[in-house]
DNA sequence: TGCAATTAGGACCTTGATGGTCCGGATTGC
DNA sequence: GCAATCCGGACCATCAAGGTCCTAATTGCA
């Protein structure tokens, strides 16, 4: 299905919803898990992984939060993917193949997943997020929050 | 990790080892499974599933065996992803979205996967498995068979 | 006519990764 | 000192993927 995990799309709408914060003002966890609809502890769980990825930043104790660190158009699609789900790439073969192939035989496509990875990447990194959250144009159906994926 | 399943994989490597028979020839499940390395029983899960695609031929029987419906530089690798892992829909939101979005706050990035899964599909119909498996040029490790996905 | 080879189609089980929750610790403001 | 947050990680359950096997149906050959 070359399914990406509900971890990156549930990362997609909180960065959205982030963006909903007032200029250098900060959202919680708990607010965030409000707006969404999702759970707070998978909110958080998120968050911090977007945070250490450094696409958003944590300040803790009361009054903290979180807010972004870039514009939202400044962030392009691949980039939360990458922090969400590591890195593209659809085989082992390609950037680091340990010893992990055990068939013995020889392997006509060895290595040449390369383009493929590239081609997708090429992709995905003309997209920003703000791509995926606006223009706040016409949203047919504003019910439904999130995720989930589908074959 | 956007990864594609082992079996599409598989089947890649299958396909091009199909290549290998003699015109109008056909090569049993056995037969591939010895050339590719791969266990039996999944080299023939593989094979029904391309061939309920169309991408190969079955023919029962003593002398029976697979064929390739098509050259390999006709098929293009989303033709063979789509039949192993169906259709490219990162997100359930995008084609098919039933009802099964359980959170009722507004979701901002509704329907707005269409363009990325777009992108998506155009890269992988430039490619065509003859693309992977040749030019039969240099190929530097020629020992590891397989797949195997990593992050 | 019987037998062997092979595909066709499912059922079945196991394993691993994902999704999701929770807990203790560290910061920070009041 | 207290309450509110983030931080980091451990932990468990679920589910789909991977893989195997069994039983038909078909086909060629002796």
């Amino acid at each position: 299905m070359l399914r990406l995990s509900k971890l990156t799309d549930y990362a997609v709408v909180v960065l959205t919803r982030l963006d909903d914060a007032a200029e250098g003002g900060v959202l919680t966890a708990p607010v965030l898990a409000g707006a969404t609809g999702l759970a707070e502890p998978t909110v958080s769980k998120v968050l911090k992984i977007l945070a250490h990825a450094g696409l958003v930043e944590g300040r803790r104790g009361a009054l903290g939060g979180y807010r972004l660190t870039r514009p939202l158009a400044d962030i392009p699609l691949i980039e939360v993917i990458t922090a969400m789900d590591g890195p593209i790439a659809l085989t082992a073969c390609v950037d680091n193949s340990f010893g992990v192939c055990e068939s013995e035989s020889a392997c006509p496509v060895r290595g040449r997943w390369d383009p493929v990875n590239e081609a997708i990447r090429r992709a995905l990194t003309g997209i920003s997020i703000a791509d995926l959250a606006g223009p706040p144009a016409v949203v047919p159906h504003p019910e439904p929050a999130s995720p989930i994926f589908a074959a």
